[in-house]
DNA sequence: TCCAATTGGTTGCATTATTAAACTTCGTTG
DNA sequence: CAACGAAGTTTAATAATGCAACCAATTGGA
């Protein structure tokens, strides 16, 4: 009965799921990109069993999402690093927090804002922008097939 | 030994996918905000067990992203549709869907893009501003401690 | 009106994933 | 070189998932 794949979809946003969505990979991810390296920094961040952080590691890594390199601090262990793959999920960290800013019914548990590092001032919300420069919500916008495809041999979603 | 909950965590992050960050909830709602809104058409949509997409629809009630609501076609069933807060989900959705589009090593089994309605041209890129309108990334942006906070009592992760 | 099919589930069981804890192995430190 | 810590591995219990079979209510059709 396994956890069914959804790698062959055709689906842009179930093949994201497919790679880091799980439980902890995208926490994994986000520690990463607070700079944490180690095993041991991600293991006692998150609270993870030590075996499923060594499974969603070496996942991540296989996926390219993560690189292994030698210690920055000259010791003979290994740290875990964001790829340009892995560094380009920063949006959607960013889009989860913003929404349980706006969405959380407890917002007074959050402990951070995102700001930017010049001024220091709160960043603005992500914005979906047509190419002529209007703000978009989901109502303005449609899904339209691919344009140089052939037919659906994979499983068609969406 | 309960699959650990990030509920009372106060990472902005973690507590999003504390509500939609198993392996299906993101595709129903991605299924909702596609027009999708009754039991039957989720399932073959999505090819998972019925008694998984009850309980999944059942979270997603309580925690307030579904609703329920009348059949629209007069019959007596009901349907299941985004509320406010389940339509806020769509810049997340957009963010996966377009780190797949910049990372995935097969592009070519992605079916569709995504456009504005009026003019069926592709959408842009999702920018991350700061308030006097830089175009930031991950490196130009930093965490703070969120203001008129007193100390931290919940587990602090980020 | 009556019956068959559809819808929207529920139940039970097999399989897989997650967890915590004990154990191993290697690198580092005194 | 002995003890300690970092990074895993192994093991066993518990929880989640998947599949198939079943079931009640609703619907459509003759």
């Amino acid at each position: 009965m396994k956890r069914t794949s959804l790698a062959g979809d055709s689906c842009p946003v179930a093949r994201a799921l497919d790679v880091f969505g799980d439980w902890w990979s995208l926490l994994i991810i986000r520690d990463a990109s607070l700079g944490r390296r180690r095993f041991g920094e991600f293991q006692t961040s998150l609270g993870l069993a030590k075996n499923i952080l060594t499974t969603r590691l070496r996942a991540l890594v296989e996926r390219g999402i993560l690189k292994t390199v030698p210690a920055s601090d000259g010791s003979a262990y290994q740290e875990y690093v964001l790829t340009p793959k892995g560094h380009g999920i920063f949006p959607i960290l960013v889009a989860l927090r913003q929404w349980t800013e706006e969405f959380d019914e407890h917002p007074d548990e959050i402990a951070t804002i995102m700001v930017d590092r010049d001024k220091g001032k709160p960043v603005k919300k992500l914005a979906l922008l047509s190419q002529d420069g209007r703000v978009l919500d989901a109502a303005d916008t449609t899904l339209k097939p691919r344009p140089g495809r052939k037919t659906a041999r994979h499983r068609v979603t969406a």
